[in-house]
DNA sequence: GTAATTTCTAAACCTAACTTTAGGTCAAGA
DNA sequence: TCTTGACCTAAAGTTAGGTTTAGAAATTAC
């Protein structure tokens, strides 16, 4: 049997379901890190397959490519990741994952509230300001759903 | 008490929080339609706040622009909208919302099945081709995490 | 040994959701 | 009235996550 020689990047896309080019950007991403044949093409790891693979799962979780790049860090660098290396983690990709579904819930039982209670124009809805707000608003506290506390009704 | 001459687009940037270029970017995807005074500026009736107000909440539930512009397609356009009105409308948000936390849920499930059997390479993965996956990747299918069936052992 | 594929780089282009800039107008207050 | 601040339009810029294009070099297939 021959001496593995990598696989190339066409090779790995089809194997991934990737396209070539977002492979490439993958790696100005710092996701991949592919070494060079003699004629220059990238050549990848059999392993970079499970770790394209994870990427995509991740992207599916809603992380960006700076997060994925970061629990992408906790694989070891000086050797090829093990079934226990992944497993490891894929738990950090559970985490996220709860977080953005406690988030979601928590939304979703305020806006039940305020369906239920009709204040939704009130400076006091539950929706007001929640902690998953992610923007600042510039200065000052601001009114979801309408008033200002000393604005009257809304017309 | 004098008439009512409608909010200019400052004053409904601060009733709301957003950026007056936020506002003016609405209108240009149909969000919001403000009438123009004598001088060509935009005005704006007071059931503006709640509209945009609901726009941002909206958006924290991860719907997209047009996808607001649907949703707020079902409140009457011949008189300002009742708290009825809008209770209606934010149910649907709510089922949005649902389902988005629905898909979140068994992904994660999924993931767990993953990381309890420590599959994370086989082509049965859970984590295959789930009912989530977005995108078509061309033709056939494919395996995440690893290995196409006749591909022996990732290294 | 050719021809057809693949791959290479760099740069331009794409969508979503906005912001910024430039140059000019409108409105409000002392 | 004058001046400052708010507003106007149009166009260009921004970020994320890529794709497309162009022209050249490497590989593979016959």
């Amino acid at each position: 049997m021959p001496a593995f020689e990598g696989l190339s990047i066409g090779a790995l896309a089809r194997r991934t379901g990737l396209a070539v080019s977002a492979i490439r950007y993958y790696e100005t991403q710092g996701l991949i890190t592919p070494w060079r044949n003699p004629g220059g093409q990238r050549r990848y790891q059999k392993a970079d397959i499970r770790r394209l693979s994870f990427v995509m799962i991740a992207q599916q979780f809603g992380l960006t490519l700076p997060e994925i790049r970061q629990v992408l860090s906790g694989l070891p660098g000086n050797r090829t990741p093990t079934p226990q290396d992944w497993k490891k983690i894929s738990k950090s990709l559970r985490s996220h994952l709860d977080q953005r579904i406690d988030t979601l819930t928590r939304l979703r039982d305020n806006l039940d509230g305020c369906i239920g209670c009709g204040c939704l124009s009130l400076p006091k809805c539950a929706l007001y300001n929640p902690d998953d707000r992610a923007k600042s608003y510039g200065s000052g506290p601001r009114y979801l759903m309408g008033d200002a506390p000393d604005a009257g009704s809304v017309e």
